[in-house]
DNA sequence: GTTCAAGTGAACGGAGGCGTTCAGATTGTC
DNA sequence: GACAATCTGAACGCCTCCGTTCACTTGAAC
């Protein structure tokens, strides 16, 4: 019935504009924070009228949840597993651990964190949006992978989403903690992380 | 010369004012966040005039480092390792992975790290500071248990800081970051992950 | 009791922001 | 061209906040 577009007489709403809208508040909102953005500025910022922004979502605090949404969105689509079914255990888990390490280590990742972080302080819908959407997700594929290493007969383990959280964590060690927190990168040592990570890993679970 | 306390002519400052001040500024600066958190307010909740905030402290962002400085400094005397020589090896690490936990638990720190995470996107000097004062401490200080443990023949350790890294990594696992997001705490996986922590650290590294 | 700095209360200027209103311009469909 | 909806620009009311000024009070030391 009314499913698909409805036919509505008037001047058609622009799409174009509610992305830049979004894309204007997201960089806005992420980078200042909810109460220091302004909705004039990320206006501005989108080349639209405040009033349009009114029109189309209510409030300030509506239009920072959409921006949230989107965003999480959007990391839904990046967060894919790198498909390294082929080469040798070690090699399969370098693979992972480079591609997540590269992943959580993206500039717009961790202010992105730093920001949903902030705001779950008041909104704590906001941070179990982000938990779902993309660490939850992550650690379950991850898992399933791990799962899939056991079928194989590669590795012995009881609890794959643990076992997916002791590898994650130690590919992390402190360099999460440390980009949060505003240090200089070390490459290096983020390689030595993922070394160490797949060293103890396979000592701990790798069969024979 | 001028060691010490100078005499002063005059009334003498009130130092019990200038804790109630920096206390009700940490209150508001890591519950609202620093936009968000008004100088009125604050001197209202210290009980103090407005302007003596001013006339101690300069301006808002001079009140918030003074704020963090002393948060740091309070968080410097908690963080004592366990000293926990005696018993077996999985009881001393087991005991370290509780002890460490329950410090990153208290809702204080986690509330604490969120917002200097969020504030370290402008002033990343607050966040350099704060990986002095808290994190890059205690991997210190627990790097050192390790490398003890490694003279002391219970385990084979090429690198201490490393094997620290992993082990409170893996501690931790992903109870950190919910707790970040707000997601309800969970004991019980908090104890799998110490016990998972300290079996394969036990695995990788133990001697015999 | 005098001296002098610390602290108070009230008011002010200036700025910025939220959310609203309204007349008018724009852009589609019938 | 008529209609109907979106979009715009500018202004408005209201509020909050920063940081300052100033006359005044408080309290310790001499």
């Amino acid at each position: 019935m009314s499913s698909g577009e409805v036919k509505r007489t008037g001047r058609p709403t622009d799409e174009a504009k509610r992305e830049a809208i979004l894309t204007a508040a997201a960089d806005s909102f992420f980078a200042h924070g909810f109460a220091a953005s302004s909705i004039e500025q990320i206006a501005a910022d989108a080349g639209v009228s405040k009033v349009t922004i009114y029109n189309r979502f209510g409030d300030k605090r509506a239009l920072f949840i959409a921006a949230v949404e989107r965003e999480c969105e959007q990391l839904r689509g990046n967060l894919e597993m790198p498909q390294v079914a082929s080469g040798n255990l070690r090699d399969r888990l370098t693979a992972i651990g480079e591609a997540m390490t590269a992943f959580l280590s993206r500039p717009k990742m961790v202010q992105f964190e730093r920001r949903i972080a902030a705001e779950t302080e008041h909104e704590s819908s906001v941070g179990e949006a982000f938990l779902v959407a993309g660490p939850w997700r992550m650690k379950r594929a991850f898992a399933a992978l791990i799962d899939a290493m056991h079928e194989a007969g590669d590795i012995e383990v009881d609890d794959p989403e643990l076992a997916a959280e002791q590898f994650a964590s130690m590919c992390k060690g402190m360099g999460d903690l440390e980009r949060r927190f505003g240090a200089a990168p070390d490459p290096q040592r983020n390689r030595e992380r993922i070394a160490g990570a797949v060293e103890v890993f396979c000592r701990a679970y790798a069969r024979d």
